[in-house]
DNA sequence: TTGAAAGCGATACCAG
DNA sequence: CTGGTATCGCTTTCAA
């Protein structure tokens, strides 16, 4: 049988209550006893039981990290990232996908007050504003992206500036027939909805009228998706001069048929993509994308519910991240 | 403040108990009572306390998964299908990342016995046969990879065989002076070992000499540290007819180099991989690669834990995940 | 500074 | 089929 407290104190001759003061260390203890203590739990083999503390404390050291898809670069290298700075700070990490799925971001908020998870950092693809809202009483959740609402903390990047600021890139050396890749008609995000507005207004701004034809559709942000989107696509439409894809996935999915079907990168068309995955970096050619310091995300995001976590009642917190324009050989002649 | 099953009993005009019985459907209740029950809680908007129940239970639902680093797309994608599988199932997933560090495969067998995790999965990298040992007396652990021991439970694709084959498969159509990428000198990683053994294996049968300068070393398997490893080796080795990687994700940063230096894939040099990550079906050229059902893997690893759960005392089992070589355009000439 | 006892919320045992 | 009651392991009043 697992040792516990009371095995501890029996052993070292002092109450259950002094050893709990040593675990936790804030009521001072004496020297003897304390090592005493501690003699006492290395002899026994004693590990707490967390589930014991959590119940009684009302918190259980666990944080939840919901995203769409793990599979997909980007949701790796975000929960990478937030794993370890919430380890540094003591915190465990339970991750939850939600898939496409509106219900499951739905029913994750209740599950957030199963009190196994003591504050819930959310990546919605699809949670509409009223989800959102039903968790005012629950445990504190920090939202991840662009979300249109009033409650919930939340760390975002610009990504309709970024959008524009990309397009104006790709249109910089006179590109006209710029093209994007990551439409969802369907069920729109967010994210997509404030890319493409950066992607209009870029176009309003260099005088270039929208053009329909150059909006491909890609109801799934994967590179698989894309790949089939976009081969589809070029059947029936000439290759335009500039590609902008939403994001860094789809636009290797992109690269891809385009060497297929021989069209040069970036010498026929210039492509990019969103986010700055690890994978970009090392594609063929290397691609050019809208970069963001993906740790800082991790950190502010941690930062805002742990804050919550104390101050349920202070006004909702918003923290934007910086961004930038990287431009690699996927969209500037080979150096 | 929450419901308890108190609160609910009283409402609902009987026991806690049978409020209990309720929601765990084993004992039977009758219709009228439950459907009493039921409504309290609907009325109430009960969510049952996880710690609670754990604390009583001495289960929590929730497994681990420790991996060395989810960035990479490997596992990534191994971690979703982990998710998904237990989440089917009913189990919650946290997460933990070991690094490249001993220590912290330590660390978590014994974290594991905190109570707050029923069972881990553990994919090693550095692991001792001493680390496991430890392991005995604690929570179920199930192990990926080649890991020799024997006491946990495992599921394992046999990369010396696939290894081998691979490298058949690069030298069939007589290619001789066949490079590996990988190699970790410093601390060897029972994965590398395989791998250098099926490959030296096919060597032997090929009859082609071993030769220590087309063992090219890296510590890291990422895309990164193997663009840079294989950058510089080639600053001072002419350039070998095909190139074997470790895993997809050095595969791609061999890629990223070969292209930079107008090396031609798979005219002047055939590529492959391991794993068959979804970026390596979109590489340019795509990547042939040793294919494994990840899915597979993570049912395996997830039945394995369960079963375990309530049969501690049997021996130790061990599945075996079946591979296949996936040649595309990275070793074979265009279609 | 330390000890004794209560209680967090859910479940299991044993009656009825 | 249902109700009381003890209990899981830890922390936290309140006293000493």
């Amino acid at each position: 049988m697992r040792a516990t407290v009371k095995d501890v104190a029996r052993r070292a001759g002092v109450s259950p209550k002094t050893v709990s003061n040593v675990m936790n260390g804030v009521v001072p203890v004496s020297a003897p006893t304390r090592f005493k203590v501690e003699q006492a739990m290395q002899e026994l083999d004693y590990v707490p039981n967390l589930s014991a503390r959590g119940l009684r404390n009302g918190r259980s050291g666990v944080i939840g990290l919901a995203l769409p898809d793990l599979a997909t670069p980007f949701s790796a290298e975000l929960a990478h990232h937030v794993v370890e700075v919430a380890h540094e700070q003591g915190w465990s990490v339970q991750i939850e996908e939600t898939g496409l799925d509106p219900q499951r971001e739905q029913d994750l908020m209740t599950r957030a007050r199963s009190n196994l998870i003591d504050g819930l950092i959310l990546n919605p693809v699809v949670l509409q504003e009223s989800a959102v809202k039903v968790g005012v009483s629950l445990p504190p959740v920090v939202l991840l992206g662009e979300v249109t609402q009033h409650i919930a903390d939340r760390v975002f990047v610009d990504s309709m500036a970024a959008a524009r600021d990309m397009t104006l890139a790709l249109a910089k050396p006179g590109r006209r027939r710029i093209a994007v890749l990551g439409i969802n008609a369907a069920r729109p995000s967010s994210t997509a909805i404030h890319r493409a507005a950066g992607y209009e207004s870029a176009l309003e701004a260099l005088g270039i009228a929208p053009d329909d034809d150059l909006l491909i559709r890609c109801e799934k942000w994967t590179s698989e998706s894309a790949a089939a989107a976009l081969d589809s696509w070029l059947d029936s439409h000439p290759v335009p001069e500039a590609l902008f894809c939403f994001t860094d996935s789809m636009a290797l999915g992109a690269l891809n048929v385009l060497w297929k079907r021989g069209i040069r990168v970036p010498d026929d068309i210039a492509v990019a993509g969103f986010d700055d995955v690890a994978d970009g970096r090392f594609a063929v050619p290397p691609l050019t994308t809208v970069s963001f310091d993906r740790r800082l995300v991790a950190s502010e995001a941690l930062r805002l519910l742990t804050d919550r976590m104390t101050d349920r009642d202070s006004s909702q917190r918003v923290v934007q991240v910086g961004y930038s324009i990287v431009e690699r050989g996927s969209s500037t002649p080979r150096g």
